[in-house]
DNA sequence: AAATGTGGCAACCGCCTGCTA
DNA sequence: TTAGCAGGCGGTTGCCACATT
């Protein structure tokens, strides 16, 4: 037969602990250590279920946990590893020493989730999200710089490359409805671009920009040439660079994961920028290919405020290409 | 100064998986 | 073999502190 019940819930005690029983927790666990939390709250003189013994001391009490504000790199290795593992705090937490699963959980949701959506990026998917994103300026014709979406933004993050060229595709195929089919798939029928004039404008500046339809982009040349001469800037400054960009700078962003401590990561990068426009600061990765280049980001690191970090994504759409770059060869 | 709103976070709930008797 | 439990996990709740009106 099985095991006898784990604990008699009647008579114990819920709620907030107080710090006479944490006091017990902890020297019971000194001394016996972790483990058993089925009889350590009788052997421990606690009213309390093993399991709010074990949740105790895992996510408060355990000497090697480490409190107080994520730091920058922290963060951003929520993000990525979120967009691996999904909502596996667990997992995420085994990568971040000293940080627990609960805590992960309570900074994703009350931070990190926020942030992505304010900046038009589905926290779920990792993708843009354009119905979260006020583009009335971006399909502006006056300021609809589309070598900047399709160049480096695309790069820097394919699914937008990928809903560009989708609109693309649809379009050429002279299929209205397929075209209207693909914009509701990307969530695209919403305010913003309901106006198809928008879309057209959009798949017209696609058409110009002579757009490789359904060819990956890390098999175009371009793609390589542009990566290369990106590799090769000393210090590429962030003035308005997209957030997607800011811990792996251009390289390998298109449909190439990296490993990270033997993990798959994804292509998306949601790092953050710094937003005041000195040319000082640049990038710094936590992905230890780039981490030996150039970029470097101390301002940021020195613990960005919100602000920057919030200002750094709103430039999402908008940022200007280094002049060193010759992006007439990649166009 | 008081009332109300909001955000952050610790802790609980309930489900799932693997283990054990 | 399998019923049933321990431990693990993700989702959710509710309290508290701080901000705003």
């Amino acid at each position: 037969m099985g095991r006898s019940p784990c604990c008699d819930k009647n008579g114990l005690k819920k709620g907030p602990w107080t710090p006479e029983e944490d006091n017990k927790l902890i020297q019971y666990i000194e001394l016996h250590g972790p483990g058993n939390w089925r009889t350590l709250p009788k052997n421990a003189g606690l009213q309390r279920c093993g399991k709010s013994c074990r949740l105790r001391w895992t996510n408060y009490l355990r000497p090697d946990i480490k409190r107080g504000r994520f730091s920058f790199e922290e963060e951003e290795s929520i993000i990525q590893l979120h967009s691996v593992l999904g909502n596996k705090w667990s997992a995420i937490a085994a990568r971040l020493p000293g940080r627990t699963d609960n805590e992960i959980k309570n900074y994703w949701n009350t931070h990190i989730r926020k942030r992505l959506l304010r900046n038009g990026i589905d926290p779920v998917t990792h993708s843009p999200r354009f119905d979260l994103l006020d583009l009335s300026s971006l399909l502006n014709s006056t300021q609809f710089n589309l070598s900047s979406l399709l160049g480096l933004q695309a790069l820097a993050n394919p699914e937008v490359f990928r809903l560009a060229t989708t609109l693309l595709a649809s379009h050429n195929e002279s299929n209205p409805e397929l075209l209207l089919q693909k914009l509701q798939e990307n969530q695209l029928l919403n305010s913003q671009f309901q106006n198809l004039e928008g879309s057209d404008l959009l798949l017209q500046k696609l058409q110009q920009n002579q757009i490789l339809l359904n060819t990956p982009l890390q098999n175009q040349p371009q793609f390589y040439q542009l990566q290369n001469q990106i590799q090769e800037i000393p210090n590429f400054t962030t003035q308005n660079v997209p957030c997607s960009s800011a811990s792996q700078p251009m390289q390998g962003h298109v449909e190439e994961s990296y490993l990270m401590n033997g993990q798959m990561l994804p292509p998306q990068n949601y790092g953050y920028c710094n937003s005041d426009t000195s040319d000082n600061s640049t990038f710094q990765s936590l992905n230890n290919n780039s981490s030996n280049q150039n970029f470097s980001y101390d301002s940021v690191l020195s613990t960005p405020t919100e602000d920057e970090k919030e200002t750094f994504c709103s430039n999402l759409m908008k940022f200007e290409i280094p002049e060193s770059l010759n992006f007439d060869d990649f166009m």
